[in-house]
Order: C-alpha cells, then sequence, then structure tokens
DNA sequence: AACATCTTCAACCGCCCGGCT
DNA sequence: GAGCCGGGCGGTTGAAGATGT
C-alpha cells in the first residue's frame, strides 16, 4: 500500500511488443547496454514501463537467449534441481545456459509437471505417489524440510560456468 | 465450416531484498 | 538505524493458436 508504481504514470503500452519496439530496445542496449531500467524507456524513446523493457529484453531480445526445444537432459536438470530448490527458477535457470527463468517456469507448469503426474511423481514434492503412508511418513521424517526426497538419490554437480571461447560481445 | 474447449507462453502484477542516502 | 528506491523474483493472467466435436 502506497508503494509508488515501478513507473511514471500515464500512457504506457501494454501487452504484446511491436517489432518496431523491440527493434528500439535492442538498438538502445546495443548502445548503451544494460543500465538502469527505469530511465531506460524515456531514453530509448519507448512507451513502456522499465521492468517491462527488462523483461522483454532478459526472456526475449537477448542474443544468447535460446528458445522452445528442451533436451531431455535439461529436463531432467530442470526435475533435479527444482525437487533440491523448489521453485527458485531463477537459480535453476542459472545453471541452464541460455534458459530464462520465465521460460523454465512456463515449461514446468505445462510440460514437466504433467510429465509427472503422469507417472504418479508429485511434482510438488517429487514422491512418488504409489508410496504408502508409512513410506511418506518415514520420508517426511527423515526430510522435515521437505526439499529434497531421499530416494531420488540425486547425482547433482553444479559448476561455474567455463572460461571458454564463447564469451560473447 | 463453425464453434467450443484446451494448451501454450509472453507479459503483467505485486512483493521482497539489498544498496544507497 | 530508518526510509526510499530500483531491480529481481515468483505467481498469475489472458491472448493466440491448436485441437476436438
Amino acid at each position: 500500500m502506497g508503494r509508488t508504481p515501478c513507473c511514471e504514470k500515464g500512457h504506457t503500452n501494454k501487452g504484446a511488443w511491436a517489432r518496431e519496439e523491440d527493434e528500439r530496445l535492442i538498438a538502445y542496449i546495443r548502445a548503451h547496454g544494460e543500465g538502469c531500467w527505469r530511465s531506460l524507456p524515456k531514453a530509448a524513446g519507448l512507451l513502456r514501463c522499465g521492468k517491462s523493457c527488462r523483461l522483454r529484453w532478459i526472456n526475449y531480445l537477448r542474443p544468447d537467449v535460446k528458445r522452445g526445444n528442451f533436451t531431455d537432459e535439461e529436463n531432467d536438470l530442470i526435475i533435479k534441481l527444482h525437487s533440491l530448490l523448489g521453485n527458485k527458477w531463477s537459480k535453476i535457470a542459472a545453471t541452464l545456459p541460455g534458459r530464462t527463468d520465465n521460460e523454465i517456469k512456463n515449461h514446468w507448469n505445462t510440460h514437466i509437471k504433467r510429465k509427472l503426474v503422469s507417472k504418479g511423481v508429485d511434482p510438488t514434492t517429487h514422491v512418488s505417489s504409489t508410496k504408502t503412508n508409512n513410506e511418506l511418513t518415514c520420508i517426511n521424517q527423515n526430510n522435515p524440510e521437505g526439499e529434497k526426497s531421499p530416494e531420488l538419490n540425486l547425482e547433482l554437480r553444479i559448476s561455474l560456468p567455463v572460461p571458454s571461447s564463447s564469451t560473447s560481445i
């Protein structure tokens, strides 16, 4: 309550981005880099709020963003990370180069979640629904935080990005 | 062919956190 | 230490396209 909105009141565009808006945003960021999102729209001549620009750039326009076609390896990794981290989409995205938190979140909600349910696995707890109540009780006692299902026997390694020739810019 | 229903995903909303004054 | 501000995050919405009847 009482919090000022993220951008000045007045007419800002909402909804889908027009090609011209994309081009303006790309051109501005190419020229000036990612700076202050709040002042960017005005500087770039866009009738958008800063948050909208940031989201559009990060999820769609960034040159290194990979879109669609999640591989089996990526799906497996997302499932493992979700069992460890829960809905920490940005953390999960950080381990998948070129993937954004928004895309992973969408992919989880539309594809992976359903896949797990069809296999009888609870997508929230990652516990198989075929477990008996006793088994579930044991699991919960071993894992009061509910962060990780022991039976998953995860082998997860998170490593820093390898400095490679792919350093663009 | 026309309409209804379902699915997908880009984008918005509001809250939280951390840096700055 | 307190308050403000901007950035970032996660949940949710709704338009557009796909599929079913």
